[in-house]
This record gives structure tokens, C-alpha cells and sequence, in this order.
DNA sequence: TTTGTTGTTATACGATCTTATAATTTCTCT
DNA sequence: AGAGAAATTATAAGATCGTATAACAACAAA
């Protein structure tokens, strides 16, 4: 039966480059980050995230079976970066627990993490973490990362400058709850204060703190 | 052609009770609440909502035209409904703004408004606001009446124990920041800490007020 | 050069979604 | 009682989605 096709018009399959799954993996998560961004929870569809990476959606089946182990991953991925960019700033402030927290606090409302677009990828994120166990196991583990990293500044602070926290692991948390608080407050409705106004809320939080409200 | 039907199974349509348009929507605003706190985003949809309704499908487009109108409505419905809530526990209270704003904080973190599946809704919500100029509209509009409510209960505070705050508004903020952070962090990971625990750090920030903080 | 593994494309199927349109029933008003 | 308005049902068309399966091609190793 060979040269059937008499006309030539053979159909070509698309040339790939063959890849690593690792490689692939982290790329079909950043693909899908790019894709939560722009559509938001619309976004979330493995033919979207295929075309957003330039490949078939066969590929998503084949690297992350479901879709919701790849959304999974491209959570961790986008937590991890997040976490990692704060204690950055943190190192890289003047090594006192009061430069540390404070570069801690201004970096959280630098145009990196104070940003309407990051937000929206973690909404998407919370909404599947209330109704999936996996994203809920991940979400667990980042939550506390991110606490123990604040309750260590906290401690810190305190013990350098011999004021009491009746339990740092609560105040860390108060804390915490109020940085992401004001960052969705500010994210839904950009006008309602300025960054730096956050900044100084914080900072008032902080003297609350030293003044022993939570001792 | 009249008889064609020997059988006599006339296919017969349902029936169906007619309403003001008024307690329709309303109906359908209810059943695209429920359908959220069923399925988060996967909710939102003509069909399940109009099931979910006891309606066809057809009954939204007539009453709404697009879903996002519906979901918008919803809103306005679930969030004038909580602030509601709130506003109502605080006018059961004593009427000294002692016993008041703690009447606020104490049903923040009460079962009717500290729950898993109110997050669910208002998640889906937050994430549809990011991206519909109609429901950032309804978001903005709830925000600052919240916020306001939260600025009167502070300010009635501090005029009646002469302490001083520097800006009240900013305040405000702070303090729904706290509260919505806590609740945030609460649902998405119940096992991080009580409500009576979210209770006490939110008094903690109250007396933080009371020794300055915010001065 | 050849063979084998597996990353990747291509394709199909069934379900569900949004929107549009026509037919029909309910209710009100005269 | 009858007619008209509009609320509601019914149905269809086209798009998109998730998943499964088979064929193909790139690369490594022999």
C-alpha cells in the first residue's frame, strides 16, 4: 500500500524535543500559573495550561494524571517562591532581630508579593484547598513553614529586647493573619489605603506588641 | 392532525407557579449560594443553579442575561446578610462601646460567620472580583460599609476611654484586616488554632489600641 | 546501525457548559 | 369571560472540558 498518497500532501507530525520529566514537570507548572493569572479559576483546564506550555494535552495526563496533582504542584512551586523571596530580604537585612522583621514586613508589601495578580493565583489556590485533600495537605505544610519563619522573627525580637509574648506561636499567627488580611484588602480594593500605610500598620502591630499587649 | 397521539401520552409540560420577578431573582440569588457552598467554582454554573432552583435553565438568562449578574446578586445578598449578623449581635449588647466592640468580635468568631463553607462562598467571590468590573462594584461598595461600621466601633471606643488614635480609618483597616486574615487562616486550616484563641488575639489588638499603638 | 524505551502527538468520545430562540402557560386587567 | 403581557418551559447549536487510547518519534544504549 506505499505511496498511497499519490498527491505528497503526507501529514506531518509536529516536531518535539524530548525532555526530562522533571524539566517537563516544572514547566507544565509554570504554564499553569501563567494561565491561573490570566484567567483565574477559568484558567484552570488542562487544554489551556497544554497550549500555554506548547504541547498536547495528552502531556498533562501523562506527567500529572489528574489535573489537580498538577495544580498541586504548580501551588507548591509558586509558595516556595514566595516564602523564598521574603527570608531573601530578611538575609539580607542588617542581622538584628529589629532590621530583620522590619525587612520582613517591608518586603511583604513590595510590588513582588503586594500584587493583585499574585493574589489572584492564591484565591484560585484557597478555593481548591477547601474542597481537595491533596491541596489541603500542601497547604498545611506551607501555612506552618510560613508561621514558624514569623515566630522566629517574633522571638527573636522579644528576647533581644527582654519583653514578654505569652505565646509566640499565637502571636505569629495574629500576625500573620493580619499581613495577608491587609494584602487581600488591598488587592480587592487597591484605593482603600497605600502600601506604605500598610507597612506602618504593621509597624504598629509590632509596637502593640513591645507595649505587652500580647503578654 | 388532531388524534395522532393514540396512546394518549400527550407529552405534557410542567407545571409551574409564575412569580414576581422580584422574589424570583431572589430564589435564584439563594440557589446560586447554595451551589457555591456545595461545589466552590464549579458551582457557578446556568444549569446546576436553575436545578439547584427547581427552574430550567432558561429562567436565568431571563431573569439575569449573563451568570455574572446572578453571582453578583448573590453577593450583595450573602454580604448584606453577614454584616447583618454582626450588626445585630452588637446591638444586643450593653450599649457601652466596651461591650459592644467586644459583641463584634465575639460573633466574628462565632459559628454563623466563622465557618468553613462561608469561606467557600466568599472565596469563589473574591476570585470572580479580581476579574468583573461588576462585582469589584458590589465588593467596594461592602468593604467600606464593613470598614465604617468597624470605624465607629473604635472611635465610640476611644472617645469613650480617652486614648488617643491617629488615624481611625487606617485602624479600621488594620483591624478587619485581623479579623479576616484569622478567619482565612481558620478555614483553610481549622487544626492552627480555636476560635476562642482568635477571640483573645483580636482583644489583644484592642489593647494594644488602648496602650498607644495606633497613636 | 539497530533496537528498545518512553516522551509526545494525534484523535476520539461523552459529558457539560453558555447562549439563543420558539412554544406555552400563568396571571392580571378589562 | 376573554385577551394580552410576561414568566416559564422546552429544545437546539456550538464550544469546551476531562479522560482514554493508539500511533509515532526522539533519544540512549548496545
Amino acid at each position: 500500500m506505499a505511496g498511497v498518497n499519490a498527491g505528497g500532501e503526507r501529514k506531518e507530525r509536529a516536531r518535539f524535543r524530548r525532555q526530562a520529566p522533571e524539566d517537563r514537570r516544572r514547566q507544565l507548572g509554570e504554564a499553569a500559573l501563567r494561565c491561573i493569572l490570566k484567567h483565574g479559576n477559568a484558567g484552570v483546564s488542562v487544554r489551556q495550561i497544554a497550549a500555554e506550555a506548547g504541547v498536547t494535552q495528552g502531556l498533562v495526563t501523562h506527567h500529572f494524571g489528574e489535573i489537580s496533582e498538577l495544580v498541586a504542584y504548580a501551588f507548591d512551586i509558586m509558595s516556595g517562591s514566595l516564602l523564598q523571596a521574603l527570608m531573601d530580604a530578611v538575609a539580607a537585612a542588617e542581622p538584628t532581630p529589629q532590621k530583620r522583621l522590619d525587612a520582613f514586613i517591608e518586603a511583604s508589601f513590595s510590588p513582588v508579593l503586594f500584587d493583585r495578580d499574585v493574589l489572584g493565583v492564591w484565591v484560585v489556590f484557597w478555593g481548591l484547598v477547601l474542597h481537595s485533600p491533596r491541596m489541603s495537605a500542601s497547604q498545611q505544610g506551607e501555612y506552618s513553614d510560613y508561621v514558624a519563619a514569623v515566630e522566629r522573627l517574633l522571638g527573636d525580637l522579644a528576647a533581644s529586647e527582654e519583653f514578654a509574648i505569652g505565646n509566640v506561636r499565637l502571636a505569629a499567627i495574629a500576625f500573620t493573619a493580619l499581613l495577608d488580611g491587609l494584602w487581600l484588602a488591598w488587592c480587592l480594593n487597591p484605593s482603600s489605603f497605600r502600601p506604605e500605610e500598610g507597612v506602618q500598620l504593621c509597624r504598629n502591630w509590632v509596637k502593640g506588641l513591645r507595649l505587652g499587649a500580647h503578654g
